[in-house]
DNA sequence: GAAAAACTGTGTCCAATGGACACTGATAAT
DNA sequence: ATTATCAGTGTCCATTGGACACAGTTTTTC
């Protein structure tokens, strides 16, 4: 029982038992795991190493075992910490499918801003608080609409997977201007040079170089997305 | 110009001259990226280390680095050759639906059959030919819907999004009744323990505990993309 | 108050990693 | 036969995640 993921569950879950005796700790998970993020935000992912968080800290790198199990299980509470809680400022306001829209916008707003998080958030892991706050409110939306509870959870997954399809190729164009934007002048070069093996592709490239890009690809995806639940959630209310 | 991606470029797409003098080389690039992906698909991307595939080859790690530039490049050989050319076998049937469908059906089988390229293919980054030419098969399936080319490409975007996320928690669960299933099982004790945090979800996982899983979720998705791309062409083409 | 228990942060050590570089041989053009 | 070129080996290094023993601090218990 309990295999090797009960840690990293009591590390975002809690308890978090505050020691009786010994000296006072010297930090805390909340401050360790901004450390993290404000270094894989600015730096990238790579660059966190336990060294490099203990080093922003003011103290050894053994110190942060005192908090943490390990490496991984660090980078999962850094997840759960930049992604946060899902923001319920205020009540939701109109349909499902308004519901959905913003939440999606705010979902790729958090993307946007800690593009690491989807390098931590490859293959199956456990979810913390934050992350299943965002799920659920994706699922509550849909309440009412007459889809099952695994159909409310596939919506979300869907909706999920483009947002960090976009994600992605939103870090490619980056902020406009940036060195990585040559990415794409690559694989049109590329395409072009092996054009007779990608005819298709490099006249849709060549089409959407004069179209706006990344805001555009989100946008029709989000609607294409929101449109097909539309038309299922309509024939199941028939 | 030609930065540091200039190196993975000559690597996927060549040319490679063959040397006129000095001994036969013992490896070629396609036997390496083969041994590394044997690694891969059996021990996980973790375990591919230079070593690990030199032993494989039965040649020193440093021997490698003849044919390979780095690690990051091996690994991008590794992905371009797992995922290969569309398998073309034959002409494309049926209409833009059906051929999108049997495209997002083949690409999950090549995700699930090489899980560990979900990983690797985070991030942007340059695409060998083999990706390229997944890409233009499903944009050549929109020609003739009235779609520019930047929305045929959005929507392989979209399609390749869904196919990532399901690959994603197809890895979750798995073969049926591997050590990872157990994932699922503590995410829904988690839930039910913070019940009152998450109403919904705690009902839409019970209600799909009974369902069948990971292809409903698959089918759910690609039909809901495919009906919202249905939708917007039926719009355009009047 | 004194002693013991519990806990924190430090310093040292280790295996494995990606990679640099000099070197020994093998091969083919001259 | 000589020489330029290239392949694979062996050695070395910095950095990584992590184990472990130790010194110092604080609280509880006597």
């Amino acid at each position: 029982m309990g295999g090797k993921h009960a840690e990293v569950v009591r590390l975002l879950w809690g308890p978090h038992p505050k020691p009786a005796r010994g000296p006072r700790p010297t930090l805390d998970l909340d401050r360790i795991a901004r450390a993290g993020i404000e270094i894989a935000d600015s730096e990238g992912l790579a660059d966190v190493s336990m060294q490099r968080v203990a080093a922003q800290l003011g103290v050894t790198k053994m110190a942060l075992y005192r908090y943490v199990p390990g490496k991984a299980e660090l980078v999962a509470l850094m997840v759960d910490t930049a992604i946060g809680p899902y923001p319920a400022a205020k009540a939701p306001r109109g349909g499902w499918r308004e519901q959905l829209e913003e939440w999606a916008r705010q979902l790729l707003t958090v993307f946007r801003q800690h593009s690491w998080a989807l390098d931590a958030t490859v293959g199956p892991r456990i979810m913390g608080p934050g992350e299943l706050s965002w799920l659920e409110r994706a699922v509550s939306a849909l309440d009412g609409t007459g889809l099952s509870g695994a159909e409310r959870m596939d919506a979300a997954v869907l909706l999920v997977g483009h947002v960090r399809g976009i994600s992605q190729q939103a870090r490619a164009a980056g902020p406009a201007g940036n060195p990585e934007a040559q990415l794409g002048a690559i694989l049109g070069d590329l395409m072009q040079s092996h054009g007779e093996r990608f005819p298709a592709l490099t006249a849709a490239f060549a089409s959407a170089a004069q179209s706006d890009g990344q805001d555009q690809a989100w946008d029709f995806g989000l609607q294409r997305i929101l449109d097909g639940l539309a038309t299922f959630i309509d024939q199941r209310a028939r």
